[in-house]
DNA sequence: GGTAGTTGGTGACTGCAATCACAAGCTGAT
DNA sequence: ATCAGCTTGTGATTGCAGTCACCAACTACC
């Protein structure tokens, strides 16, 4: 298969909504040369594993279209999704650095390509480009903050329902970028939701339809709209 | 009060017991100095807070002595303890290097000293000193691996006693280095603790005696001795 | 278009831990 | 020594959400 459209890392910053948000954006034009000699693109379709959880650490991958799933699981297999990454973000890199075995595992929820770096060559490249550590502690307290959000998730909301409206709250938030902020599409199946905000599949399925009944939101095929937001933001402090 | 002892780093880094573990150890002698200059040393009494949730960032925190809660909470009063500072950690710099407010509340368990340096001065410092890059790297690498770790405390444990039984076996884990690891000081209440693992404090009380009398752990005062290590680790995996 | 596998919806049941309530034990200040 | 305020122990009760069970709907692939 053909990529629809540059992979390259220079040709997806050109087109990165928000740039200075990702680790290898806005760089000079040498450095982000160097960037595309080290790294190889590859295309991995759904449910491919970029990496998994207690791997020793090959490399980081930057994400440069489709979606992936990270999460880490218990040995009886209950697992928990920390955080859903999409185009730009950087895998793998908190391992990559400090050389321990990868945290979590990476797992495409929907087909797309990534860039993979190796580590030797990755640690080279930061040798010889301090610009880059800026960046490179950025992406690591990104990381920091949406493993806080989950904590929070998990620890601080009394019911699924409240849990619930919070994740629908903040994917409405990040889709705020995009045209409607209410619809989002959802990519994600009742048990993945169930495991973002650790509960289970059946209570997030009672939920829906009790969202829906309240008229809280509707779902057309894949896309949700948010019909209630106010209501939504009251369950989460209730 | 005059201090019992040395406070500045360079004093505090020649007696810390895993130098390479810190993020202001092991430098070149000019460099510990200027650091020396730059920061600030103050005294703190138990329950006293360094910085606080939500509040902009003002610089970072060397604990050099004493302990501190890192915790969030929910409007409601509900709060989760991710995790219990110690000599040498260096808090609240997630927040101070990524410019955005404070995402925990710092307070101290155990009255202790610490050394604050500005955010403005310490970014000031990082940018003439490339070495300690690397070493923030780390520091920020090694948060991430502990909010992870309350992750899987509060997603996948599935009882409450096996979420006691993992945490007192993590102290156990970090006490290895002292004389004897079954032997652990516990400087935190029952509440406390139930923040910790996610549970009410009459249940970590309740699990407690229940611990007792199967012959599991006692309790000396303030000191909690492990008598069945391998039960407890059954319980982590049951 | 048939079939296998995944995903989603819903009822019935139940058990565990949260909640409430109160007493007892400790600690530190005056 | 006393007393207030935290901390801990424990019983009784309850309800919510997890578990189990099963079927329906959807998808994808021969």
């Amino acid at each position: 298969m053909r990529a629809p459209y540059g992979l390259n890392i220079i040709d997806n910053c050109a087109t990165c909504p928000v740039r200075e948000e990702h680790l290898f954006c806005n760089l000079s034009l040498p450095v982000l040369q160097k960037l595309n000699e080290i790294k190889s693109t590859a295309v991995y379709p759904k449910s491919a594993m970029l990496f998994i959880e207690g791997q020793l650490p090959r490399g980081v991958f930057v994400l440069c279209k489709g979606k992936a799933k990270l999460f880490t699981s218990s040995r009886e297999g209950k697992t928990v999704i920390l955080k859903v990454a999409g185009a730009g973000d950087v895998l793998g890199l908190n391992a990559t650095i400090s050389n321990r075995p990868y945290e979590l595992t990476a797992e495409m929820v929907e087909p797309g390509q990534a860039n993979f770096i190796g580590r030797d060559v990755l640690l080279q490249f930061l040798r010889e480009n301090g610009e880059i550590a800026v960046r490179l502690a950025e992406q690591l307290s990104r990381n920091y903050y949406s493993a806080i959000e989950e904590v929070r998730m998990l620890g601080l909301a009394s019911s699924p329902s409240e849990k619930l409206a919070k994740l629908l709250l903040s994917w409405s938030g990040n889709a705020a970028k995009s045209a409607d902020p209410s619809h989002i599409k959802m990519s994600l199946t009742h048990e993945e939701i169930a495991e973002i905000i650790g509960t289970t599949r059946e209570t997030v399925s009672r939920l829906f339809s009790e969202f829906k009944k309240k008229q809280l939101l509707q779902l057309k095929g894949a896309t949700l709209i948010i019909r209630n937001k106010p209501a939504l933001e009251k369950m989460m402090h209730s």
